[in-house]
DNA sequence: GCAGCTCTTGCGTAGTCGGCAAGTTAGGGC
DNA sequence: GCCCTAACTTGCCGACTACGCAAGAGCTGC
């Protein structure tokens, strides 16, 4: 418990200045908030602010990041007898379930989304967000189903399958408002795993 | 001929300062590229490079955007009776075969992705080129599947995996150079688009 | 309590982005 | 052929950002 403790208040300086990014830009915009900003909304100074984040855009992004990896953890906890494409899709929805942000305000995901949505300098940054955790995923994939490189190569290709057809469902659903992103998203994956059931191989 | 002089100078410049940040980037690592050195290469002051892009790596990445987009009119080019599969996998494979690039320098391509690769800070803006290419993809792949919202929906989703996949490929033909990476990708949308032979909807 | 960390902070610098207003050039109407 | 308009380029300028450096503050373990 003594060697966590500086940890933990760095992880919640992190965690502050990134939620004061995304309260400050949904309510004023991206282009409407400075570092100074966020740095004095989190009690800390514009430098501290660079010493954890390389820019706004990364700080707003970063509870998505930390979000997004939970897939592969997901993966990893499913039994191993359980048909790889089952697997996927709940891991990929357990996400969009609720209770899946813990330490965030409720209705975060939600407003995360539309303000990916509303600002396009933060696409570029929640892009490399998820193809950290595809690239996570596809390591879990391959641990399940082994096979060497080939092997490897197959898990990351089912992985970007996974993942792309997350993101589609995602900007699916942002653009028609119909229904759940759950649903959106638990439609979208079962689509790209049907071809795979069964042979793992 | 009038109307396009103009613009085709316009081309001109921007296909200039996009090669000319690639081959300085190349040359001398992006971290050690400033816009004055791009503009000076080009023949252009730095205000007229930020006229054109809004950042050096979007000016190198712009290429490869543009090369990208070209998924979707292959796509298009393909005969509508073919299964959409076979559609999907020659119209990817054909961006990564000879003579691809028209007027790009020979072997750019090779040299494009090994840069990426060694730039963490480009791949904010390639993932938003290849983005912005799935999208095209399933705006294409819903014009031959028809079917109102939920066939826009499949369609999107379709090209999410295709995308997954060939990003896969990628990944993994830069980390181990083995094979071509045209058979790299092709192997993986082959596998992408297994699931979906025979059956659009 | 003390020695050694790590984290924070202020300062200074180099570089980027974009508005604005002049100067320049191409294209079209007559 | 001439001029007018619109588009493009450019220099200047200010706001902002990113980061190296060094001093200071607060834990942590002994």
């Amino acid at each position: 418990m003594s060697v966590r403790r500086r940890d933990r208040q760095r992880d919640d300086t992190r965690h502050d200045l990134a939620l004061a990014a995304f309260e400050l830009a949904t309510r004023h915009g991206l282009g409407g908030v400075r570092v100074p900003d966020i740095a004095a909304a989190a009690g800390v100074s514009t430098r501290t602010f660079n010493n954890y984040f390389a820019s706004r855009e990364a700080a707003i992004v970063w509870p998505a990041a930390c979000h997004a990896i939970g897939v592969a953890d997901q993966f990893r906890g499913r039994p191993a007898d359980e048909p790889i494409g089952e697997s996927l899709v709940e891991s990929v929805t357990a996400l969009y379930g609720p209770g899946a942000g813990q330490q965030l305000p409720p209705d975060w995901l939600r407003r995360f989304r539309a303000l990916v949505a509303a600002e396009p300098a933060l696409h570029g940054e929640y892009l490399k967000a998820t193809a950290a955790a595809q690239e996570a995923l596809g390591d879990a994939i391959a641990e399940r189903i082994g096979g060497g490189q080939s092997g490897a190569f197959r898990a990351h290709v089912i992985a970007g399958m996974v993942a792309g057809a997350e993101r589609a469902a995602v900007m699916h659903w942002m653009r028609h408002n119909d229904g759940t992103l759950a649903d959106a998203v638990r439609t979208a994956v079962r689509q790209a795993v049907a071809g795979l059931e069964g042979g793992t191989r």
